[in-house]
RNA sequence: GGCGCCAUAGCCAAGUGGUAAGGCAGUGGACUGCAAAUCCGCGAUUCCCCAGUUCAAAUCUGGGUGGCGCCUCCA
């Protein structure tokens, strides 16, 4: 399998630390807030890369932090007139709300900066020992000037670097790229013991921490969006290789912006829609769908108008699902046809170039083709008109099912037997058919039509699903 | 100023040297009482422009044009 790393900015083969297993970074959020469709990428994509690799039989521990101290989540909580924790706590449920509809798994582990404060002490104290970092006044600093490699990951040298960075009036850094590892306590924010009084950590250093404790010194894979290279990744690197004195991570791999009207989508920018509000009008599928159709390193401009074409596209693939599952019931009996057995191998060669396309640096847009392409072939072999036996239809899906799968494909679910009154109002128009009333019959079809259900005539008799 | 990305049909989007996937929308046909769904067919002589390398370029090189991102919290 390939990924492109953006430490080498080159497309790499993937070679496991330890074999048949990976270890996997991703930033979370920091909770104050909805997540927006922009946030929404990384988790969806490295969703998708998590569960490829466990489809090819790698056994994955995918850890997510939340970001759950920090500035933002104190301004929130004192507009709200509540603690910073339940701020969390109430942002972290809507995120797992939000997850659970785009068809995100929990991660292995989601550790809290706030439950890893003894890990975060000892990494900067460490630091400190090592000359990698000073105090003063009750921060610590990072000595940026002290790592050699700073700014490999983002490409930039560091003076570079220093000639574009923010010089605050009076400040305490020995160098203006610097970046706080702990910083000290003010009047009314939460604030935990340290050697260097009481305070909190800075921007950057819980992830090292978290890392370093559920995963180890060197892990395979970090993720995280484009905008994380620098200085949060940077900053992750020179922490943690020089706490351990050995590679942090294997593999970088960011993902390319969501943006709206050709901008970036973001919070300062106030031009972002949250997944709830996405979803609420469009559906989650429809947002998990859009990013499956494109790469993962493209930017992407979001708009109603695709997403609703994503949604379209969604249908498709969920008709051909409910298709299968229709003649799974209502198909003949008895063994495969030869000819029947015969389409069933060749769906293997989907599989084949689906995984090509997932080994060429997670390719979802062709592996999502290759699916439409397959799913044209089962539309024509399962159908009415080639008279179909349940064990095809079966067999046909469980091929459908296991690929939709490892990308979280969110096909809807299939058919549902009728109501009593449903049914009978079927009956009813199928009578009226039978009697040539078609003018009773389309009115019975126009009824269900308004209850959300549609109709389906086939030979097999009246198909029915809700729209 | 430094670093980097993008430009493919009406819309979205793969493809990075061998002669343009896939989806949405549209349209013709089959099927249907009519629909819907499905299937078959149609749509870029061409991949922002110019020059070059090559037997061969959307793909490589150079130069332009347009758009974007990071360098400050940001997925």
């Amino acid at each position: 399998m390939k990924l492109f790393n953006t430490m080498t900015m080159k497309k790499e083969d993937f070679v496991p630390i330890q074999d048949g297993k990976v270890s996997m970074y991703a930033c979370g959020p920091t909770v104050y807030n909805l997540i927006h469709v922009g946030n929404a990428r990384p988790i969806i994509m490295f969703d998708v890369l998590r569960r490829y690799f466990e489809y090819r039989g790698f056994e994955v521990t995918f850890v997510q932090n939340f970001t759950d101290v920090d500035d933002k989540i104190i301004n929130r909580a004192n507009e709200e007139g509540i603690s910073s924790q339940e701020v969390a706590e109430k942002y972290i449920a809507e995120y797992f709300t939000d997850c659970s509809g785009l068809g995100v798994r929990a991660a292995t582990i989601h550790p809290k900066a706030t439950e890893n404060m003894s890990e975060i002490i000892k990494i900067v104290e460490k630091l400190i020992e090592k000359g990698y970092a000073y105090a003063t006044g009750g921060d610590v600093y990072y000595r940026t000037s002290k790592f050699g490699n700073y700014g490999c990951l983002s490409h930039q040298p560091l003076d570079e670097l220093q000639a574009g960075a923010r010089i605050d009036v009076a400040d305490v850094k020995e160098n203006p790229v610097d970046f706080a590892l702990w910083k000290a306590a003010k009047p009314g924010e939460p604030a935990w013991d340290s050697p260097w009084g009481k305070g909190r950590p800075g921007w950057h250093i819980e992830c090292s921490a978290m890392s370093n404790r559920y995963l180890g010194e060197t892990i395979d894979i970090h993720c995280g969006g484009q905008d994380l290279i620098f200085p949060h990744h940077e900053n992750e690197i020179a922490q943690s290789e020089a706490a351990n004195g050995c590679r942090f991570v294997n593999y970088w791999l960011h993902n390319g912006f969501i943006s709206v009207d050709n901008k970036k989508m973001s919070k300062s920018l106030n031009n972002f829609f949250t997944v709830r509000d996405a979803a609420g009008e469009y559906g989650y599928d429809a947002i998990r769908m859009f990013m499956l159709m494109s790469h993962y390193r493209s930017p992407l401009n979001y708009s109603g108008e695709i997403l609703i074409q994503a949604k379209n596209a969604l249908e498709r693939l969920s008709t051909a699902k409910a298709n299968l599952a229709f003649f799974a019931q209502n198909g003949s009996d008895g063994a495969m046809t030869a000819k029947e057995a015969a389409f069933v191998a060749s769906l293997s060669g989907f599989r084949e170039r689906f995984c090509l396309e997932m080994d060429d640096d997670l390719n979802t847009a062709d592996a999502v083709a290759v699916i439409f392409e397959m799913v044209r072939e089962i539309n024509s072999a399962v159908s009415p008109a080639e008279n179909p036996t349940k064990a095809l239809a079966l067999a046909c899906d469980e091929v459908f099912s296991e690929l939709a799968e490892v990308i979280g494909l969110p096909l809807a679910e299939t058919v549902e037997d009728a109501s009593a009154e449903i049914g009978e109002l079927i009956a009813k128009r199928q009578e009226a058919r039978r009697a040539k009333d078609f003018a009773l019959a389309d009115k019975i079809r126009d009824e269900l039509a308004a209850q959300g259900i549609s109709l389906e005539d086939t030979p097999q008799g009246v198909k029915w699903k809700r729209s």
